[in-house]
DNA sequence: TAGATAACTAACTAATTAGTCCAATAATAA
DNA sequence: TTATTATTGGACTAATTAGTTAGTTATCTA
């Protein structure tokens, strides 16, 4: 006969975020009666907003524990809905997650296709997008979560979504005609793969940031400060430019395509 | 003698709340004895191989699943082992996962360290290192789900322990001497910020490998085929000489630190 | 060689978690 | 007015999971 009774609110997974736990039902109840008494605050109805304060909870639940270590319940807690409602909306967890994802494909999408490039000299269009690859990490870092998080799993939801390959046919375009009016102009060397080259510009961003709790602790160094943040993306442009403008010579260094 | 024996976990039978309980445990395993006396199976005991067992089979797990993804039960299972014995040889998942991730940490060190470089020329020296940093993540791919993993988690674990520091240290010295050699020769820039350069060389291949599933989506191309490993490693040493060795003029392009 | 100790197993428990059922209320559109 | 949809709440379940208990056996040492 031990019949277990558990009167203790579940608040795991928001107790860190915010001082505001504390809100959720007594609060929510009282502003419930008021509006009943008052009827100064009828509570609107708005179902796409309420899809949205879902997938904005849900992102940064996702991007705080990966797919594995978010619970659902956090996220209904962080959105401050009830349970059965983020079930009315969406069908799983899963469901849930897939969603998140895409809306991070097209928060890079946008925000990568958005820089206006046009009329610059190649040198300078290239040093734009590199500061603009690196900027887009900086200032979405759940972006990099999501990503990595959809990679330990293997791409296995972003595969059934068409929305990935579009990101990458603007980016592609905006690349293509700045190495070709590069090379025209005689400022850029030949034969660049711009698939290596758009890893190359990323990675060196991407790696600095999602791994910089490890980083920071190996080089003793506040990754995340504005001032390191400013040196690291000076350094990329620098590398990048660097290998654009090199152009190999016969006998020279340049290594093989296949050693 | 003649009761049934069930080597399978047999859910028939047992549960019942009649006087058929007792029938159970001591008696099968009684017989379990019986059964290792007569075909003399002895089984051969040897606590540190069942811990390096348990260890490899935690570390697939983890690197396959990440920590919260990663269950105890698929780590025995793959350990071909009893779930307390687990536990009498580790507290608990999360002290499995310390020293996993110290195991890696072990990994890279001993990898990164063990590069033959004395009496080459810079350049080479360099290259070499970009190679084998590269490879290093090529062959161990479990390290770069665990670096992932720990930065998901920010550090948390690592941070307690002392042998992230060791790392960096030989490393460090490696490229600290290259960097001076290739000054003082006159075939690489003045002023290069060694940490900088680090997580590029790193960079430019963690990328690459850990997100490769979303990127061979993007651009429909099998990234860990041999043929894009070898040329990535390429274009990674094209990358890093090419920045090394461009001696930035007055007035050059060359961003100031801080824009 | 006795018996302590450490290696080992099967079965169990307590807690958690994704998702559901049922019953209700309130806003909105037809 | 009526039907629909958005919303809450609470209790519930079925499955899963980290960790434990109670027991057995091999091995080492006094």
């Amino acid at each position: 006969m031990n019949v277990m009774v558990s009167v203790k609110p579940d608040t795991s997974g928001l107790t860190e975020t915010d001082g505001t736990i504390c809100w959720n039902r007594a609060t929510r109840l009282r502003e419930k009666g008021d509006a009943l008494q008052n009827k100064s605050k009828p509570v609107k109805r708005d179902s796409i907003r309420t899809q949205e304060k879902i997938l904005a909870a849900a992102q940064a639940e996702f991007a705080r524990r990966g797919y594995d270590g978010a619970r659902v319940d956090a996220i209904v807690a962080r959105a401050k809905i009830s349970k059965n409602l983020l079930y009315h909306h969406f069908r799983s967890k899963e469901d849930l997650y897939i969603r998140v994802l895409e809306r991070t494909y097209e928060t890079l999408r946008r925000r990568q296709g958005d820089i206006p490039l046009a009329g610059l000299d190649p040198i300078e269009a290239m040093r734009r997008l590199c500061e603009s690859t690196f900027q887009v990490f900086v200032e979405e870092p759940d972006v990099i979560v999501m990503l990595n998080t959809e990679n330990l799993h293997r791409g296995k939801h972003i595969s059934k979504s068409p929305i990935i390959r579009a990101l990458y046919d603007r980016l592609s375009e905006s690349l293509r005609i700045i190495l070709k009016d590069g090379e025209e102009k005689g400022v850029f060397r030949k034969g660049i793969d711009p698939v290596e080259l758009y890893i190359s510009m990323s990675g060196l961003g991407y790696f600095y940031l999602s791994n910089q709790h490890t980083l920071s602790l190996l080089f003793n160094r506040r990754l995340r400060d504005p001032e390191n943040i400013a040196r690291r993306q000076a350094h990329i442009v620098d590398m990048v430019i660097s290998y654009l403008t090199r152009i190999p010579e016969e006998g020279d260094w340049t290594p093989d395509l296949v050693r």
